[in-house]
DNA sequence: TTCGTTTTGTATGGTATCGAACATAACGGA
DNA sequence: TCCGTTATGTTCGATACCATACAAAACGAA
């Protein structure tokens, strides 16, 4: 393996780290490929390696009767494993598998513990990490309990977005069907919503998002909060001391600026096309 | 303040630490009254006070524009303000409060983290019931997606009983209808199905549970995978070591024998009152 | 190209839940 | 006791979504 330059990296916990830590790291981090549909996490299962992800989008899922449902997302802004290795247990019960296929460091259980414990700052950045799981995962289910499929739909496609690089989501419908728990038909209607109002486009297998900021606005709400949380905890470069006062009422301010800035620099520019409103 | 045993407290995490980490807290805690609609936590404010509570039950809901829905609950098995203040940050973007009177102990972010920080047998405990909110909460978000209103209620009745002494639960369908995200009128049908099923007796601003165990059938898998995983991992006696092995299929292997067992003796009895199965 | 497969589009009846209104019943203070 | 207030029961049209089926289109391999 090649000597690992922290800036080279894209994944933004490693980014985030101190080059201390980065270093503690380093040694131990093996690049791997990870193909769509790869079991990351296996349900109740010893978790044995942790990925930080570089691309693709991992995504947590319930196993119910009917089929399973999303109950998590992590990309390049997560390390796939953090709750279970911090948190002090070895398993979850839930299962995490590549949704869109990419890369990630993968490092040993082992080793991120040793260098965990070694670590503080290591130790209260991935800690912080796991408080913004929690914040999106209540946002969650705060989302399914009180919007409709189409707002549902816009914020998903939002989330996946920030974590791929492009404007080009290669998904299917029944498979947004699964990770949203309704049917495959009301994501093609969905779909077609959001296309005909020119927020996307939708191919075979593909959805390009057009019209990003025009997205947000009909996800109205149910997007935003948990990655201003990330902006504030993670990358709210102040917030060292564990009772530090920073970024009092950031959350509460607004979107981070620059949440998808190292993904498509371009979108930022397109998303300024068009902006009407529209009622829900 | 008289001297506090560590068996005569009712906290379900007080009752699992060692009594050396009991000794380490015991002069920081204060027994506090929580009346009902008291806000323990504000949203994005700096936590001060960190609440084990010994009756009643607070919500943590995150705000529409809608209203508030519920994206969490905690009782008797909880620590209220773990979050913040054991994953580093000082606030979370959800207010915690009251929904039903009770009491707590109440003790302070520095104590608190003071003895974290010199224990780490404490530390390890706290983390792991964090894990536990972050199972419950993903429940929450998959049952959200998934479940009717019957089902829901059911399962939030039974996590409300499995928090209370008695079978008695002091609520309004008005209430209900907020913490599930839903219609009033649709709460008021939904019990009228239960009553009618003789699993609950509905009274005004009262909800008694009757047959607790047709109430988990009716509730049909949304409810006892997270109360499993705070058996394993809070009261599981052998986990100590953080890469042990204990329970390793316990999590699938059912719910955990005795979750309501200092609550309410005598309704384990009562659940076995009738038996039969009917479809959802 | 052709054909089989996969993915998406479309239609339809059924159901759960909404949203709102109003009626009834329980409670509590004067 | 009465009466105002609060909580619950009930109704009903509207709507979002389900469940299912089938048609059309896109794709890919032979």
């Amino acid at each position: 393996m090649v000597q690992l330059q922290q800036n080279a990296v894209r994944n933004r916990l490693i980014k985030a780290m101190s080059p201390d830590d980065f270093d503690r790291l380093q040694p131990h981090l093996y690049l791997t490929d990870l193909p769509l549909q790869q079991m990351l996490i296996a349900p109740n299962q010893r978790v044995e390696h942790l990925y930080f992800l570089e691309s693709g989008v991992s995504s947590i899922t319930a196993q119910g009767s009917d089929g399973r449902v999303e109950v998590g997302i992590a990309g390049r802004e997560g390390l796939v494993g953090a709750v279970p290795l911090l948190l002090g247990s070895d398993r979850v019960p839930h299962d995490h598998f590549m949704q869109l296929a990419g890369e990630g460091w993968r490092i040993g259980a082992e080793a991120l513990l040793a260098a965990t414990d070694a670590s503080a700052t290591l130790r209260r950045l991935l800690l912080r990490y796991i408080q913004t799981e929690l914040v999106q995962v209540r946002q969650t289910a705060f989302v399914n309990a009180s919007f409709n499929i189409e707002a549902r739909l816009a914020r998903w496609l939002l989330m996946c977005h920030d974590r791929v690089d492009g404007d080009d989501l290669l998904l299917k419908h029944e498979f947004l069907s699964m990770m949203l728990g309704v049917q495959r038909s009301g994501v093609t209607l969905a779909l077609q919503n959001l296309e005909g109002a020119g927020r996307i486009k939708a191919r075979r297998g593909r959805i390009t998002v057009i019209d990003r900021e025009r997205l947000e606005t009909l996800a109205d709400g149910s997007y935003g909060a948990p990655e201003a949380e990330y902006a504030r905890l993670i990358e709210g470069a102040l917030c060292r001391a564990t009772t530090s006062t920073c970024g009092t009422s950031r959350a509460r301010a607004g979107w981070p600026r620059i949440w998808r800035a190292t993904n498509s620099p371009t979108s930022a520019l397109r998303a300024r096309r068009r902006c009407d409103r529209r009622a829900t």
